[in-house]
RNA sequence: GCGGGCGUAGGUUAGUGGCAAACCGUGGCCUUCCCAAGGCUAAGUUGUGAGUUCGAUUCUCAUCGCCCGCUCCA
């Protein structure tokens, strides 16, 4: 019944019904920038809005932010970004694999009983001048021929201020996390919250990957969807458990189909610099295996950091027992153009129908949770003479949800439109309405119909948007 | 950044040193139309620049862009 599901038709698929569309494409486009169209904006932000619903407003623990894009440049230091997101690399050209040329020096010293000079402040010129004239061979491959250092910075630059002496540099923030950390007093104050309890946000972050690809699954602009759970140090463990099943719950809530979700642990030695315990939650895209969404326990590290570089206090004090301490961290951070991909392949089927004459036609349905779909409803005049009838239908439920309303061509190929784009429910105007007004609603999953007063439209399709 | 592939309508593809095509899709009109019906009709194409040539979408060069592979992660 199900064809398989292949990028290129997603892609296609994207293309053809305004869910997304290439960036800049008159001008050739540009790699890997994407733009959502009319019906996948409508698509991500119900996404998003799930998440919020599920996160913030239905979580007694959570509270939302929305935090600046630029922050001052400290914070990058602080967190690590700074030093960590910017190496000077060089490649093997014997094996091609790639090192960081500080920390082959730094090796090169050590295993040789050498003074471990501070090769931190040399510039790519002496580091590249010292592999060359020691001999430093590829631990891989023991080649002695590498490149020259070209510096990575994974970090988007940009500047503030109009005249160039007066210009300061800033970075865009390759993750929203930080936003969070640096308000954590403001909003734990302001909100009254005690710990435990979390911060959540959706925002842009920006990330100047080497490799991106796979259509909106790895982009160098990107949104995610984070949550910052701070909890007393040692509960931390039984947090980072209770976030992980919610998060998977999450996901199964909203229809996607669990053999297609994995959660990956990470192996001690794959952890980040500043993390205790980390697990993946792993879509099965039609390229792989690829993350969804990271759930890390983040220690206390970010919160001392900001502590330590900004000289200001990250304590919180339990206000029964006075105890002082600063907050572990649990994050499940989750790409909201991922997901977006991840309920878009779940979502594709295609259907072999065959009409009265033995013919075969394929229909290509994407089954959205009613909640994330596009449009909630559309509104089919059978005839185009029906339009009096019909518009005021449309109008009236416009206040509610989105609805889409189409008149052109027949009234099957309006129905297969309407699949395309994943609408669950087409309601049928025909010439009984005006007499008895009822209307034909018919089910996108089901292809059952109903015919109910016009009335009672509304109430049936909210009915079917809780989740 | 390196290697490989590719640029003809919105999509899929044909074709030629001399008027650029088909199918699908899209728009309009007709038919009281419930699952891609039919008829009529309309709009729309050789990535960009230079060279060779009387003439280039075709040949040459450059350029731009896209796609696929290689150190990580949302």
């Amino acid at each position: 019944m199900s064809k398989e599901v292949t990028m290129e038709k997603i892609v296609a698929l994207c293309k053809n019904r305004g869910f997304v569309y290439p960036g800049s494409e008159i001008y050739g486009g540009l790699a890997n920038t994407w733009d959502y169209g009319p019906v996948g904006v409508e698509f991500k932000n119900n996404v998003k809005r799930a998440w919020w619903r599920k996160f913030v407003q239905e979580s007694k623990y959570n509270v939302g932010l929305d935090a600046a894009i630029l922050m001052n440049p400290k914070t990058w230091v602080a967190s690590g970004h700074v030093g960590g997101f910017s190496d000077p690399l060089i490649d093997c050209k014997g094996c091609q694999a790639r090192f960081r040329a500080d920390k082959l020096i730094e090796e090169y010293m050590q295993k040789n009983g050498l003074e471990v000079l501070p090769v931190d402040g040399w510039s790519n010129e002496k580091l590249e001048q010292y592999i060359s004239e020691n001999g430093i061979k590829c631990p891989e491959c023991g080649k002695k021929e590498f490149t020259g250092i070209r510096q990575f910075n994974l970090m988007f630059k940009t500047f503030q201020g109009v005249t160039e002496d007066s210009r300061a540099e800033l970075f865009l923030r390759p993750e929203t996390a930080q936003g969070i950390f640096v308000n954590f007093k403001n909003v734990q104050r302001t909100s009254r919250k005690k710990v435990p309890f979390g911060i959540a946000q959706i925002g842009k972050s920006f990330r100047n990957e080497i490799t991106p690809g796979n259509f909106i699954f790895r982009i160098r602009e990107f949104e995610q969807m984070e949550l910052e759970f701070f909890c007393k140090p040692g509960t931390d463990l039984e947090w980072f458990d209770y976030w992980k099943k919610y998060c998977v719950k999450f996901l199964e809530t909203l229809g996607m189909n669990m053999d297609n979700i994995r959660a990956r642990d990470h192996d001690p030695e794959e952890l980040s610099h500043y993390s205790n315990a980390t697990t993946d939650l792993e879509y099965l895209f039609p390229f792989g295996w690829g993350e969804l969404w990271g759930i890390a326990d983040r220690t206390d590290f970010d919160l001392r950091q900001h502590s330590e570089f900004s000289g200001q206090e990250m304590n919180y004090v339990d206000p029964e027992t006075n105890e002082k301490y600063i907050p572990y961290c649990i994050e499940p951070s989750l790409g909201a153009d991922r997901v977006t991909l991840a309920f878009l392949v779940d979502a594709y089927h295609e259907e072999i129908l065959t009409d009265a004459n033995g013919k075969e036609d394929t229909r290509v349905v994407m089954q959205f949770h009613p909640a994330l779909a596009p449009f909630k409803a559309a509104v089919l005049p059978l005839a185009k003479k029906l339009a009096p009838v019909a518009e005021p239908i449309h109008e009236e439920l416009s206040k509610y949800f989105m609805v889409d309303y189409d008149a052109a061509g027949s009234i099957g190929k309006r129905y297969r439109r309407e699949d395309e784009i994943g609408t669950p429910f087409c309601i049928c105007v025909d010439f009984e309405t005006e007499v008895d007004g009822c209307v034909t609603i018919r089910d996108r999953d089901t292809m059952e119909q109903v015919r109910i007063p016009v009335t009672q439209v509304k109430e049936y399709i909210d009915s079917k948007l809780v989740f």
